[in-house]
RNA sequence: GGAUCGGUAGUUCAGUUGGUUAGAAUGCCGCCCUGUCACGGCGGAGGUCGCGAGUUCGAGUCUCGUCCGGUCCGCCA
């Protein structure tokens, strides 16, 4: 028997017992006489002690154990003479009678501590040591915390938990597919799923009613701190349900998971469309944590003489409250050149600031007069010592500047607060979305969401304006600011299907070529169904307020897409590139 | 594909306008220490300054290239 108890649970209680105890050497402090070892598992630390008095053979032997070392020893409990109260097992430590070395350790290349000295590289090199640090095993088991409460509130909702295969078909629609080389099939490949879309569908049809995964997804599209090319979803689909019953199904577990892992009640989620959300927030996933909403200024700012508000498409602009006194020319022009940087592109930005003497400052100040000037402040509902700022230019584009301007704000006045919790839904976004790139529309969410059931007489007119006005049943969960997941009600009708993949630029052959067994199954009495897919591992980052996923991924990708400890992805022999009947075409 | 920050001891970092033998902390090794828990004290070892060119009397420092890593834009239906 390796152990009687763990590291982390004896207590004054067990005082007296006989024990042993199996773990880590974290460290070990050798006062000549005697010497103290914590030893450290998954539970906690308990301190071992050795004394010379009692037995010296027994306590030099102590002496030598290193960092990390793995030891099993047996020894009897007692309570501490001095205690320590930072520790929960801070009241008691074995006086070690026997113990043996299970497994000798080389010097970790890193202190396995709470705040560790190893950089991120390090870090995932020797990821199997970093996960013995309590933060990242905390997060790890965090993450199966908040699994099993996605499986007890999902059973509890009659779903059904069903795998889907991961090898399965290649589309060109989305991101770019992994691929894999089917070697009994020469030349042939699978591809891995970007998400299990048509196979849950399949499910609906096949009358499971309620499914979900909890699944991995692949995608070969270039990371991020929140993005790893392949993540898990929570994957779901509904039959016989319209859009308020998977909103109300999913706000339900999104606030089962904060009560019962985070003990946060969310409340109810409030809604704004996807045109509301791009015109108040530049954005369709607007942080509603703080306010600063967007306030345009056309009809105030043109024909004023100001030649750039002239040329402009939008003038919009945020009320940024508190901070006309605070910031100093220096600071507005810090804050011109970070909006110009190529990362957000703006062309330039005018402040206007309404000071606390009730006085008007503004970059713009000879093309306008204070009269005019605090009109713009009544639009915006700007107090003394508010201040303007204010973008300007194409519609899109400008939305798109102020957006990341406003979040900049947002977290220089610290009111991004990781702590608090502000849940958001994202309805009715756009059917379609131009591609300039490709002279096509493409799905806004993917080729299987239905049009809203008004729209639907208006799908084939072709008129650009038209095709761009058409409204999706779909839905986007957005907390803080993070998308988290999206749905959508889906078509399950063969012709309407058919229809979207024309309107989408498919052929009826390619359409027919890449998912004719979807549309042939709806021709087998498809329910009406739809769902939604929630990024797991984001769930979780959020849920602990931070922003990187990689922390709950116990063994991640770098920027690069490697897996640095196992040294991933990597060459394969010229014996295996022909069994596959593949050849390598390198560029230089 | 692009922007940007970084690469110096095992590790985390400092290193001034280019100038003597490249430092600190921590870790590691040795000795001392009977109540430590960030133990303490004394001593010691440890460096191809990512790599390659260039400028210079002289490069960790400047220039160019390259590799690696972080963050972001594009991309991610």
């Amino acid at each position: 028997m390796y152990r009687t108890n763990t590291c982390g649970e004896l207590r004054l209680g067990n005082a007296d017992m006989q024990v042993t105890l199996s773990g880590w050497v974290q460290a070990s402090r050798d006062l000549g006489g005697m010497t103290f070892i914590d030893l450290r598992d998954r539970y906690g630390i308990t301190q071992l002690v050795f004394n010379m008095e009692d037995n010296a053979e027994l306590c030099l032997r102590a002496r030598k154990l290193g960092r990390e070392f793995v030891i099993q020893a047996t020894g009897i409990v007692r309570e501490r003479t001095s205690k320590n109260p930072n520790r929960s097992t801070g009241d008691i430590e074995v006086i070690v009678t026997e113990f043996q070395i299970l497994n000798a350790s080389k010097v970790p290349p890193f202190t396995i501590e709470d705040e560790t000295d190893g950089g991120e590289e390090l870090r995932m090199k020797y990821r199997y040591l970093d996960i013995r640090r309590n933060p990242v095993q905390e997060k790890i088991i965090f993450r199966s915390k908040v699994a099993l409460e996605i499986r007890k509130y999902l059973t509890a909702s009659s779903f059904i938990e069903v795998e889907t295969p991961c090898l399965i078909k290649s589309t060109p629609e989305g991101a770019r597919d992994f691929i894999v080389p089917s070697r009994i099939n020469e030349g042939q490949f699978y591809a891995l799923p970007q998400s299990p879309q048509t196979f849950k569908q399949l499910l609906m049809v096949a009358g499971m009613d309620r499914y979900f995964q909890i699944v991995k997804c692949f995608r070969d599209e270039d990371l991020r701190a929140d993005r790893q090319p392949e993540f898990t979803q929570i994957d779901c689909e509904m039959a016989f349900v319209n859009r308020e019953d998977i909103l109300q199904t999913f706000e339900g577990l999104a606030q089962h998971l904060f009560k019962s892992v985070l003990d946060i009640d969310l409340g109810a989620f409030p809604r704004m469309s996807y045109d509301d959300a791009m015109e108040r927030y530049g954005s369709d996933k607007p942080d509603i944590r703080f306010g600063m909403e967007f306030v345009e200024f056309n009809e105030l700012a043109k024909n004023k003489g100001f030649q750039v508000f002239d040329d402009a498409e939008l003038v919009v602009g945020i009320c940024v409250p508190d901070q006309a006194e605070a910031y100093s020319n220096k600071q507005l022009n810090d804050l011109v050149e970070w909006v110009k940087r190529p990362q957000i592109g703006a062309k330039g930005m005018i402040n206007i600031k309404f000071l606390a003497d009730g006085s008007i400052k503004s970059s713009v100040g000879k093309f306008y007069t204070d009269e005019q000037l605090k009109e713009w402040g009544e639009k915006a509902g700007a107090g003394p010592n508010d201040m303007l700022l204010i973008l300007s230019g194409d519609t899109d584009r400008v939305r798109k500047q102020l957006n990341e301007l406003r979040l900049e704000m947002g977290n220089r006045l610290g009111l991004r607060d990781a702590k608090v919790y502000k849940p958001l839904w994202v309805v009715d976004f756009a059917l379609l979305e131009w591609d300039e790139d490709a002279q096509r529309f493409h799905a806004m969410h993917h080729p299987f969401t239905s049009p809203k059931t008004v729209d639907i007489p208006r799908m084939l007119d072709g008129d650009h304006e038209t095709m761009k006005s058409l409204r999706a049943d779909a839905y986007d969960l957005v907390i803080n600011g993070v998308e988290i997941g999206g749905g959508s009600i889906r078509i399950h009708d063969r012709a309407l299907q058919e229809k979207n993949f024309k309107l989408l630029g498919f052929t009826e052959e390619e359409a027919e070529n890449q998912f004719g067994f979807l549309m042939g199954a709806f021709e087998y009495g498809a329910p009406p169904h739809g769902g939604i897919a929630l990024g797991f591992d984001r769930l979780c980052a959020m849920m602990k307020g931070e922003t990187s996923i990689r922390d709950f991924i116990a063994f991640p990708k770098n920027n690069m897409g490697k897996d640095v400890m196992i040294d991933a992805p990597s060459r394969i022999d010229n014996a295996q590139l022909k069994e596959l009947s593949l050849k390598l075409d390198l560029r230089e």
